[in-house]
DNA sequence: GTTCATGCAAATCGTTTGCACAATG
DNA sequence: CATTGTGCAAACGATTTGCATGAAC
C-alpha cells in the first residue's frame, strides 16, 4: 500500500505545471529560487501552490533535469579555522573535513584575465567517502 | 538612538557565553552546528537560549573568529544546466553565472592518493565582481 | 548609571506534509 | 478506475527578534 510521501509505484505522469517549471528554468540563467517559480507561474495557474513547486522540483532533481545549489540560506555549520581552507564532506557519516591543500590561487586570477571578473575568494569542496568510511566500505 | 538589532555604538563587552561558545569551537574540528553548541553549553548555562546562542555566532564571525559554511541541505537555487560547471556569485549584484572553465578531474585523484579519500566529485565556487559590476566600479 | 547581553516567547522564513479532490493514463 | 498530481492549510526546523531583566564597565 502506498503510504503518504513515498514516490509513486508507477511512472510519473504528465503534469502541466512540472512541464512548465522545467521551461521556466531552461529558459533563464539566473537559478531561480522556488519562490520566483511560483510568483511567475500564478499567472498561468492562479490556484497553485508552493507545495506543487517543490513537489515538482523534486520529481525534477530526481529525473536529472536539474540541479540544486545551496549557496548560503541553509543549515550552517560553524568553523573556528579562520585560515583559507577547502573541505572534504562524506557522503556517508555526514563529516565536515578541513582540508590542507594549498590554496590555489593562480586560478583567481587567470579568471579574471579571460573573463572580466574580480575575484576576491574561492570556495572548494569535495564530496565522497572519508579515509575511515572508504576503508570499511 | 539606539534600535533593536542595531549593533551597538560601543565596543563589546566581555560575556561568559560568548567566550566559551568561541573555546568550544576552537576545540572540535567537526564543524558544529548552533544547536550542538547550545546542548552542549546547556550543561554551563541551565538558563540558555538559542538567541543567546545565535546573537554570539553573529558576533564572532564579525569579529572574524568564526566562519559559517552553509553546506545546505535545502533547496535554493535552481539551475537546469546539469553538465558539471562551476559558480561565480557576485557581491554586488548577487547574480549567480556559471562559468565554462573545465572541470580539473586530476585534483580528485591526487586526493584520493594522498588522503585516502574517495572522492565522487568537487564544486567550486568564485566570489567578486562579476564583469558588468567590476567594469563600473 | 548607561547600554550591552541574556532569557524567554513569539514571530519569521523557507520548506514539507496530511488530506480530500481533480487530472492522467 | 487505479493511482498520481494538485490545492489548501497546517506543521516543521532553523533562525531572528521584541521586550523586560541582569550583567559589564
Amino acid at each position: 500500500m502506498r503510504v503518504r510521501g513515498d514516490k509513486p509505484a508507477g511512472p510519473y505522469r504528465h503534469s502541466r505545471q512540472r512541464e512548465r517549471i522545467l521551461e521556466l528554468l531552461r529558459d533563464t540563467r539566473a537559478h531561480p529560487t522556488a519562490n520566483w517559480l511560483f510568483d511567475r507561474l500564478r499567472r498561468e495557474f492562479p490556484r497553485l501552490s508552493m507545495g506543487t513547486v517543490y513537489r515538482n522540483i523534486g520529481i525534477l532533481i530526481e529525473q536529472g533535469h536539474l540541479n540544486r545549489c545551496a549557496f548560503g540560506n541553509a543549515f550552517d555549520r560553524l568553523d573556528a579555522n579562520v585560515r583559507p581552507h577547502y573541505h572534504f564532506l562524506c557522503d556517508r557519516c555526514d563529516a565536515i573535513i578541513d582540508l590542507d591543500l594549498p590554496i590555489d590561487r593562480t586560478i583567481d586570477t587567470w579568471l579574471g584575465k579571460a573573463g572580466g571578473f574580480v575575484v576576491r575568494r574561492h570556495d572548494l569542496e569535495f564530496r565522497g567517502l572519508c579515509p575511515t568510511c572508504a576503508s570499511q566500505a
